[in-house]
DNA sequence: GAGATGCATGAAAACGTATCCACATCGGGT
DNA sequence: ACCCGATGTGGATACGTTTTCATGCATCTC
């Protein structure tokens, strides 16, 4: 009671100096944080409807010029000049509420520990920011029941937009498209899902420039050690492989660095007689520069390594790996601008260079390495 | 109209169903789904009413068993029961308005492409989603403005749970606090705000254990290599290192990859005679070992290097990186904790112990370095 | 047996916003 | 002079939930 009574002559207040003389509105209310011992534990909200009231001017008007709707150029201006001086800040919760969605954007994405998942979440939130977008992030571990329990949790909160490095395949996405979510994979896609716009590198021209290199290189035994959903790069590896092709040497880890060393460690182990190994993801890369150190097999002259996406640390190794470079930052920024964007009619989708970067790791065929 | 009318008539098609045998019904009603391709595109949500309506109870009913207050058994299992069957959602954008706040959870952090941010925020979504609580992410930029805005940003969406790794000072986190924010400081503090609880790593006895290696192993002249917001470390290395301390030897970044190059390559440069240096987060540890690199100086013979957070790549690093390492990810999910239950006193800061990790970036003072 | 006590329950209010609709005002055209 | 359309405006409503409050019923106590 105290308090609204409260509340009530600071609107007249401010209605008074607007009449008087609003030029010199913002000089008095520019101390405003100052009263904050006093009220601020107590102190209300400000809402639409003080907007209103202080301006002298109907809530709906009030909305109306906050929302770029019509307005006469006096009540706009007068509108928002009480908003500022009120230092009035709309409130999402009853926007979302009356809308019927919270206007964020979800991320779904398996690990924002690994770096490239960490470039790609930075040029989301670049998006996002600039369109004043909240960005909220899930980790999913590339777990389809942990990325359906995000999926609930986002639905639950309204989030009608999603970007989603997806891990489940197309019976996991359906609730998302059934609620009427505006979705956009990156990085991959999810099986049975052809109907979602997706951000993309070029992972087939990547695949293809590597093995191209690596075989132009004199390689014949070449192995690729792949992570969870590179589906599509196994099928073009194949392909660029042709006849040297050997089922063998294909091996996939699951998301972690453990599985991923153990799976490149037994992989070594078990084949001393290939050359070239394709690492399929940084973390891949990582666990091969491991496996290979610990077997004491030397880079490049007793294996030829290529990695998936560029890191920081590639240039640090010794020798330099020699990588396929992604734009991660890219595929997050132009994941963002279609999910914001997202039209009437379904955008197209969106396919990103990559590059491959010869550094160090790479070597002509040289003597076979010697069995152990 | 005609929605309407349909959505009653399914309502009352399920209580009959209920009412005449509740087995029977998710047989039923499983395939709800399949209905998809008809329905889908203008169902309405299922709301606590249409629950209240099947169940044959009110709405207060309904919310109190869903939200754990008391009820009859008899009740509470029907509400169940009948909400199973609906797939029925509360939606929290009701919650949210109905108690002033949208439960999730924002984090403000500097640089999410960071690893050791990247982990301490894996930390975070680790103990959120234990807990159901989304989390919206923000990226400052180790810029305070920004952080401001992020901070308005997370007020507007009615967040009233914040854990920041701070780039502004108490000013900027004034209007965080007054308006009621429940905040955590991770990883470091903001300038004279020590009245919120913060769960840090043990920067002082990092520091110190650093230095007296370097010490012990007979380096004199150390160089310190900092980041944003690192007073409180260089006031213990300071103290640390007593009256060998060089103030020409104490530098700072700012947050990016190239300020950390530029301002590593020029120290280097210009203090030839240095022999050790103690760098202040992976990205100052990544910029000394390309500017050492590049100067020609080789580690450990020339150059000993110690770098604050243990980071995969230090291993792979030739030669591995001697590094004083954090928990990163325990201090995110600690700080998420403390922010979850905050109770009605302000729960006390934590500190987490760091560890040095000997590998062999480090040698003692050999022959002085010869002169460029 | 009457009053007191406890519990389960539902109607209603509130949260802050956007939007629908009705009304008023004004200008220009016949 | 009258009407009509365009435009600006404000009251009222709805969004889905939680919480308060009053009511009814059953049980307990003296």
């Amino acid at each position: 009671m105290h308090l609204t009574g409260n509340g009530h002559a600071c609107q007249e207040q401010i209605r008074f100096f607007l009449v008087s003389g609003a030029a010199d509105v913002s000089s008095h209310w520019n101390g405003y944080g100052k009263y904050d011992g006093i009220v601020s534990m107590n102190m209300r909200r400000t809402t639409i409807k003080d907007v209103a009231e202080a301006a002298g001017v109907g809530v709906a008007t009030v909305s109306r010029v906050l929302s770029g709707g019509s307005a006469s150029p006096a009540t706009r201006e007068r509108v928002l000049t009480v908003a500022a001086q009120l230092d009035y800040r709309p409130s999402a919760l009853g926007r979302n509420l009356r809308q019927q969605r919270s206007g964020g954007i979800g991320l779904l994405l398996p690990d924002i520990t690994d770096t490239f998942y960490g470039r790609l979440a930075d040029g989301v939130l670049a998006c996002a920011r600039s369109a004043g977008e909240p960005v909220i992030l899930g980790a999913t571990g590339d777990d389809p029941e942990r990325e359906a329990e995000l999926i609930g949790m986002l639905l639950e909160q309204g989030v009608d937009r999603v970007i989603a490095i997806p891990s489940g395949d197309g019976e996991t996405w359906a609730p998302t498209l059934r609620a009427g979510l505006t979705t956009v994979f990156a990085h991959r896609l999810a099986a049975g899902r052809d109907d979602v716009p997706a951000v993309l590198a070029d992972d087939r021209a990547g695949v293809r420039t590597a093995v191209d290199y690596l075989t132009g290189l004199g390689h014949r035994r070449i192995a690729y050690l792949g992570g969870p959903g590179q589906e599509q790069r196994l099928s073009v590896f194949r392909q660029a492989l042709g006849a040297l092709v050997d089922e063998d040497l294909i091996v996939s880890a699951r998301g972690s660095r453990d599985s991923a060393y153990a799976v490149a460690a037994g992989l070594l182990q078990r084949r001393p007689d290939l050359t070239a190994v394709l690492a399929g993801g940084n973390l891949l890369g990582e666990a091969a520069v491991l496996a290979a150190r610990e077997l004491d097999l030397r880079v490049p002259r007793d294996l030829s390594l290529i990695m998936f996406d560029d890191v920081p640390w590639a240039e640090l190794c010794s020798p330099p790996l020699t990588v396929i470079a992604q734009p991660a930052q890219d595929i997050g920024y132009r994941a963002a601008e279609l999910v914001l964007r997202a039209g009437p009619r379904r955008p197209r989708s969106v396919l990103l260079p990559t590059e491959l970067m010869v550094r160090g790791s790479c070597a002509p065929r040289g003597i076979s390495r010697s069995p152990r």
